[in-house]
DNA sequence: AGCGTTGCAGCAAGCGCTTTCTATGTACTC
DNA sequence: GAGTACATAGAAAGCGCTTGCTGCAACGCT
């Protein structure tokens, strides 16, 4: 049998409820009982019954944070800083709260169902991070399960995710398409004519974004594209691998190649040395995110700095309560350019 | 007012008993009875309230998984497989669970309280991932929590973990003192004599056998260590960085590097390159863990693969018990030893 | 002295679900 | 056709906690 409230209330010669009291901290209770319950919990090792106690209060404790793919630092930074603000153990407010992050998978259907299981565990918060899926069914289906979460008490927090409107959910989004744009111009800026583009999934905001900010740098600069030098995978480095090694099948006279984010631009890298074409010289490459392993690769990756680590710090504050909600609950987070040794002048042809 | 399973019952007209009964499909139930509550469960839009439930059952459908960091590949691609296999939604089994990674940031503290929030959380599981902190009192702390878990009906399993014994607690092992010596040994096989060596942590299991290989196999081999030749550190890049040029600082003679770790050894390679050092020519550098980036290193690098997704995986079949716990509740996981670029032959001096 | 305050502690009514036990109708068996 | 077994549904007793309200001293005020 585990201890009970009862139990701990029996030893220390009060009422249950005082005991209570004196755990949640919400209520006057004389210093000395206050010391004697305590003493009491510690003899009896005792621990609160989680469920109980959310049950009773009519919340929870429970903070949670879906991530698409937790394998990738991308997602692992974003809810590492989200977390420690969140609390959990180690966070200075009282309440200890458990933050728990959620994979995906990148599955409209587990997105969902994360939602339900979170809904069904009266989730103090929920944060959702990353690009959403471009699905319209999808998105309304998520659309009204997010409100009705907040309709239930639950703050709901988009990072580095596009706004929801009418959900009433808070979104710092992340300027994915400013970024792209910038990328893009850096390297036109370069004399670059004849850019490949490596996009992620097709039905991914974040993946249009990026695209719609290229094509934006393109058009700013009279560059007509030409439709073979754009081509879709997934959000890894098997996937730049391959794509780099057909956008080079398709028209060999490239000099850049641009990707989706960093993961994809090392395999591009890859693809490229094994194909006998030296960085910067022959092609310039270009990423996205500045993942921490990118200032590694050599030569360093050029790519836009997005500010993954302070985002996810302020929308776990903002999720908490503990900073204020940007006006209109939309917020735009801007990248960074960081120029490397992976982008160059076009080689003279 | 949030619906309850009485609002259902009476659109349904059936007692609240049955519409548990349907939901939770362990007993007997009409097909057209069942098919009349579920009807009202869609129209209401019901969702089970987990606390309530997990109350009146004793139990819950929480299962978590501890990490050092879950910003680190390595915990996330071990997270990520327990995950999938925990069930979370998408998994096959039928009751959902609500599979939650829980980042300890390393600290001993959160490390306990996080436990501490599971237990009374009433989680099903726990699964603890990378090495322990060696202090004999967090480790008697850990051992009783764990033991007080286990009591509880909780499962617990150690991935890539030492075992805890006499805890009950199932442990999947990774041979990090075999992996290390058998890295050392191919260095030694080359022909290198003067090994550096950038450890993790001090107070870490994880480190400590790594180590405890590497000087395993140069005592085999009869080379005489000096003690310049280790530097500790923490697990990531820059730590590497910083730890080479010490190493180079101390003693300019070394042909080889090995590191703690991945990461750590991308920062060695930066480091000697900054320092005008070719790899493999002028120094060799080895790696662990084989994280997804190693491959794309320049040269890629050589080091001991752990099977983290596969580990995993099995650690989370067996904390839902879908999978028998190996002999005497303890497994060991070997690495496999990866020659590639970044190890060669030492340069003649 | 009388009375309103104030400070603490207890009572007891739930929170929304699960589950045991009981009740009822139906289907067999001989 | 009586007796037994089976299938299905309901009544009700909690699960362990929180919290509104009540109770009761001790205190200060006029």
């Amino acid at each position: 049998m585990t201890v009970t409230l009862a139990d701990v209330a029996a030893r220390a010669q009060v009422s249950p409820a005082t005991v209570s009291r004196v755990l949640n901290g919400n209520y006057p209770v004389a210093a000395s009982t206050r010391e004697r319950v305590l003493k009491a919990v510690d003899e009896l090792d005792y621990v609160l019954n989680g469920p109980a106690s959310a049950l009773a209060a009519a919340t929870s404790d429970l903070v949670g944070i879906l991530v698409n793919d937790i394998a990738d630092p991308f997602f692992g930074i974003m809810a590492s800083a989200i977390q420690a603000e969140i609390g959990g153990p180690g966070g200075r407010a009282g309440g200890e709260r458990l933050a728990v992050v959620c994979n995906t998978g990148g599955s409209p259907e587990r997105e969902l169902t994360y939602l339900t299981l979170l809904q069904r565990q009266r989730a103090a918060a929920v944060v959702l991070t990353g690009g959403a899926i471009e699905d319209p069914v999808h998105q309304a289906a998520m659309d009204a399960k997010v409100r009705k979460l907040i309709d239930a008490g639950t703050r709901v927090v988009l990072c580095g995710r596009p706004p929801a409107p009418d959900t009433g959910a808070i979104a710092l989004t992340f300027d994915n398409r400013g970024g792209g744009q910038e990328l893009t111009e850096h390297l036109i800026g370069l004399g670059h004519r004849r850019l490949g583009y490596i996009a992620g999934p097709q039905e991914r905001t974040t993946t249009r974004h990026r695209l719609e900010g290229h094509r934006a740098a393109l058009a700013a600069h009279g560059i007509e594209e030409d439709p073979r030098w754009t081509v879709h995978g997934r959000y890894d480095r098997r996937s730049g691998y391959e794509a780099t090694l057909e956008l080079l099948r398709r028209d060999p006279s490239l000099t850049a190649v641009v990707a989706a984010n960093d993961s994809v631009a090392l395999g591009a890298c890859a693809a490229l040395r094994d194909s006998g074409l030296r960085i910067p010289e022959d092609v310039s490459v270009a990423g996205f995110d500045d993942l921490p392993f990118s200032i590694d690769a050599v030569p360093s990756l050029t790519t836009v700095r997005l500010p993954l680590a302070e985002a996810g710090a302020r929308a776990g504050r903002v999720a908490m309560g503990r900073e204020e909600a940007p006006p209109g609950g939309i917020a735009s987070v801007r990248g960074e350019l960081m120029v490397r040794g992976s982008s160059g002048v076009p080689r003279t042809s």
